[in-house]
DNA sequence: TTATAATTTTAGACTATTCTAAATTCCTGT
DNA sequence: ACAGGAATTTAGAATAGTCTAAAATTATAA
């Protein structure tokens, strides 16, 4: 319990948690691009994490790091702290849902396990965050949650929007305008295989919306056995 | 505006802003102390500061620095988000006023404006802190607050505490269980000119209490010109 | 007023994090 | 199977903040 770990290291180690959803080992250069740093500081930091005292990565030589369960159990402290802010954040502080991201990044690091176990419950303990992910449970288990992408759904199915990413407050203002916000529920009307584009419904409205890739890989969904 | 203050830096502005309330200068040794660094750290720092553009403080060779209105400016933001918070951690989640302190430390460095803005409005903008010390204004005033050291005060005289330090738990605790809180009215009734201990009567208590020069200097009072 | 003590400053070094540029290794396509 | 390009790693350096030990300055006090 009593390492000191800084606030860039658990930077990368929350983006590593997330990368890992994609690929089971992730590379030097995703890491870069996502953290904005360039990959000889993130080989320099990623050696660093592998020979710690417990290692919090698994590192290989040209192919990239998985987390340990150390390092997941940092990461899913991290992730719990954030979401929990966000939506401290919306609820008391009547924050909207573009602007709770940035500052729940710098909050997330500085906050006590005192303050995280009071907003929970002032919050009622939540289980999921603003924008639909699963919020980390308190102690440190991840919630399964049977989800898969807007991308990969196809005509005649219907679903429900769960999660959306978090991190483009101008991404999450478009959304919302679209109506496309965790809960709403949705049937696939048309699929164009050339370009990936959806054609989808969204139930209680009449008017059918086309989604790129740029949208639908940023959008989990449920997948509903039939139209509710 | 856009200057790019590390918390470190933060830290040691509040903390001249503080010792400057004692003296004109504030000297190396004062600030190592306080700040828990050795001196040579503090001379390299209070340099760096002094050679900032523009300057944030005005430094003499073995004499110590003073604040500049930049350096005042800077030291007043992280002290209305500290007393800000203090007060939010308290009405908002149930902190204890021994326990905001050490969370304040860590979160003054990194709310938003916007964070402070919000803060203010659900609290009433308030004026004082959970200490009972004055909280700048968001311009940057410090209002003035006509108070005087408990430890000067005499027999005969009537008065109101009005703060009293936050930085540590245990005094803090220890205040409570006497009564010596911020609007607390009291009489002084005796005092020992040799280890200047007051003896004073709180208003509405028979029971004296006998407070000795570690807590006369850490509290402040206002004279009151008859009892009330 | 001069020696001694206290304080402050300088010098040199360490850690964490980052960078650029150069070297190395891996992968892919012919 | 190997050449070229892409990705990764190494090497060397910078900055912010800290330290200890030594040098310099100021203050004290006989």
């Amino acid at each position: 319990m009593g390492r000191l770990i800084s606030d860039t290291v658990e930077d990368y180690l929350k983006m590593i948690f997330d990368l890992s959803a994609e690929t089971d080992r992730v590379s030097t250069g995703m890491i870069a691009d996502a953290l904005n740093v360039s990959p000889a500081s993130v080989t320099d930091m990623i050696q660093r994490l592998a020979t710690e005292d417990p290692p919090l990565l698994d590192y290989i030589k040209h192919q990239g790091v998985a987390l340990t369960d150390e390092g997941i159990k940092i990461a899913l402290e991290i992730i719990r702290h954030h979401r929990l802010i966000e939506l401290f954040l919306h609820e008391v502080l009547g924050y909207s849902w573009d602007q709770v991201h940035a500052e729940a990044d710098r909050l997330e690091h500085v906050i006590s396990e005192d303050f995280e176990e009071r907003v929970a419950a002032v919050l009622g303990d939540p289980l999921r965050g603003l924008h639909g992910k699963p919020i980390p449970t308190a102690s440190l288990e991840m919630p399964d949650q049977n989800t898969s992408y807007l991308l990969d759904m196809r005509p005649e199915q219907h679903g429900v929007i769960h999660s959306v990413n978090d991190d483009d407050p101008d991404f999450l203002r478009y959304l919302e305008a679209q109506g496309l916000v965790p809960g709403a529920k949705f049937s696939i009307v048309d699929f164009s295989p050339y370009d990936n584009n959806l054609r989808l419904r969204l139930s209680g409205q009449d008017q059918e919306i086309v989604l790129g890739m740029g949208v639908t890989t940023q959008v989990q969904v449920e997948v509903l056995d039939f139209e509710s």
